[in-house]
DNA sequence: TTTTTGACCGTTAGAATAAAAAAGTCAGAA
DNA sequence: TTCTGACTTTTTTATTCTAACGGTCAAAAA
């Protein structure tokens, strides 16, 4: 049905909203029924639990998402511009969804499994990305390294480190603009050393 | 007295064992005191508090391996190869006493404020130390950057995303002697781009 | 006087329990 | 087939309780 799709959409438009605001546990699934006037019970009509709304509205993200980096990296045309593309576009989607992947950030938590998986494969996603450019840069000359598939694992490690670092450092558990703003700096110098350690001579 | 500085040293040696054992939490003045057949009182006689041996426990810890460290890069030649030292050394330490700065590995929470400055000021040291091996290679044609203490900020943020990326992905709380290799040669191969892409060309 | 101790005290981390709130179900209405 | 209100079950939170721990001190030992 036409309409199915339609009540699962707003469904999800509404728990984006509240999960991005608040993350996963700090959002009911009785406040995202009266935010768009559904009963609670007709959520679980749709979805057959809480977790699965949540790992919906993460797949529906990652969905807007990929597309949009997909489309900003065709229109670059080295593979340098192309990772600072990527770098921009990550820290966007990072800095306003930040509360959505709360769970993500933790040590030792056990995730349900669903959900785990999914990070798992945004991860992954990113890794493809960031290797199809590493390896257009290595088919038109621009770069030059011995293991593509590692230099991406530890370019994606290497950002972790400083958004973590950054983020850590100042006590406020909420990240501020200014944060961001440092984290982004950090991230295109490293960005550009590292690329520049990668360039065939 | 020097009796006196024995038996302080005495107890930060059985201290030292049960803190890379079992971290802060986990280890009782009541116990380091039967290790050693001393009375609980008798530590309190040399040291005001749990935390003050705790610190000075670290405290002498950094002692040894500064020295240790020191020496080691003095043997080098290039900033590249002592970067490569510093590595290995490193590895070596947190492998050995990671327990002991357990405290330090996760989010949110606050250390006391005399724990907190020890750690700011291993991390300190560890900048001056990698600072002056790039300026090592900036002074001798080596190497070249524009701003040499964000290049040894990015590095640090670097090797602690690797670092933190490995220990987290596998669910064992308890890192191994396999994942520390694993971060060793992550961390080498890192350095190894990262240093192409400071040298002068 | 300096060093050492056993007995003691106040605080706190963790276990156990109770209360509140949330997740999730279902018979039946629209 | 879609939707709901009333219901049950599960999870989270607040509370109490207790044992263990950090820390003190008067007095003994050296």
């Amino acid at each position: 049905m036409e309409n199915q799709d339609k009540k699962r959409i707003l469904i999800i438009e509404a728990a984006l909203k509240r999960f991005a605001h608040y993350g996963l546990s700090k959002t009911t699934m009785t406040e995202i029924a009266k935010d768009i006037s559904f009963s609670k019970a007709l959520l679980y009509y749709y979805f057959p639990d809480k977790l699965s709304l949540y790992v919906s509205t993460i797949e529906h993200l990652m969905q807007v998402m990929s597309r949009d980096l997909v489309r900003s990296i065709d229109k670059t045309t080295t593979s340098t511009e192309g990772v600072l593309k990527l770098l921009q576009k990550r820290q966007g989607y990072i800095q306003k969804y930040y509360n959505l992947f709360e769970s993500n950030q933790f040590i030792g938590n056990d995730l349900p499994k669903g959900l785990n998986d999914k990070f798992q494969r945004a991860r992954t996603f990113e890794a493809i990305i960031l290797s199809s450019l590493f390896n257009r840069g290595i088919s038109s000359g621009e770069l030059k390294m011995e293991d593509p598939k590692l230099a991406t694992d530890i370019f994606i490690d290497a950002l972790s480190g400083i958004h973590f670092n950054i983020l850590t450092k100042d006590k406020n558990i909420l990240p501020g603009k200014e944060q961001f703003k440092q984290i982004f700096i950090k991230e295109r110098m490293f960005a550009e050393i590292f690329l520049a350690g990668l360039h065939s001579k």
